[in-house]
DNA sequence: TCCATAGCCTATTTATTCGATAGGGATAAT
DNA sequence: ATTATCCCTATCGAATAAATAGGCTATGGA
């Protein structure tokens, strides 16, 4: 897992659009790019991914941008990320031993730290995200 | 952050050197390389990490090798992963405006998830990770 | 004393990934 | 028809991870 540039963009340009569709508006790849200070041509592959994982809905031609496809509050940081692929699931190496140390460093640490994280992403949504200071100190997220 | 396999393997080779050093032996790098099945080269470097680290101490020469600096019951996960530079701390892409949706993300996922990682490597031990199945459930590590 | 055995250190190579760029195609509104 | 927009794939450059290579230094034993 990584905490990429892109899961940034992905995240930034899903509270623009979100933002736009409150007011019935459509977002296009361009405005985005330019309210959010981001290449347009990276951030269309993005929201290509987004639209593929049905996190957003496009319409093509004059007149044509993105919405959401359910309100910000349906949409989890998860889902975000995973279909970013910049996802929460680090590469945790295989391990072929089923006991001994690698054992324990899969089952100890990477599968922890990664649930833990999925758990807090899971929890957490884009609504939550885009309203100001609003950290859910309640998450609860441990590291069971 | 990274679940790299560098980490893995410098958690392997101190916890190969943790259980020798009980014994009072000394452990060498090909015989880590070769018990553990990692790149006996590749792990020179990393054992050259972790004893600039002070986590290991090597003695030269013939009959050389590594020993423990202290106890494995006060090595801590965290230590060893900073040692490595694989440490828990993501690069956090900077942010320059004081608040706004880049703020967010930053201070409700980026921070936290790098926090709770911390925490949790800094509560977990070598000692606890080398005996089977010890997987602190009370870690109690939120994402404060 | 000499030499084999270990660690010490830096440079280099290879593969992968991230961020970004490029360019042509499809579609809908005007 | 033209224009604006999304769709999709290929490619590039830089950075990084993993591994390889090779020479240097110190230590203990023959």
């Amino acid at each position: 897992m990584k905490f990429t540039t892109k899961a940034e963009y992905g995240l930034v340009a899903l509270a623009d659009i979100a933002i736009h569709s409150e007011q019935g508006e459509k977002a296009t790849t361009i405005e985005i790019a330019q309210r959010q200070n981001i290449s347009h041509k990276y951030l269309e592959q993005i929201l290509l991914q987004l639209r593929q994982a049905n996190l957003i809905r496009a319409s093509k031609g004059q007149k044509g941008g993105y919405t959401l496809m359910r309100p910000a509050s349906g949409i989890h940081i998860s889902d975000v990320l995973n279909a970013l692929d910049s996802s929460i699931l680090a590469d945790v190496p295989e391990v072929d031993s089923v006991s001994g140390l690698r054992r324990n460093i899969k089952d100890c640490l990477w599968d922890k730290m990664n649930g833990a994280m999925r758990d807090y992403t899971d929890r957490m949504t884009l609504a939550e995200l885009i309203e100001q200071g609003i950290c859910p100190d309640d998450a609860g997220c441990y590291m069971i």
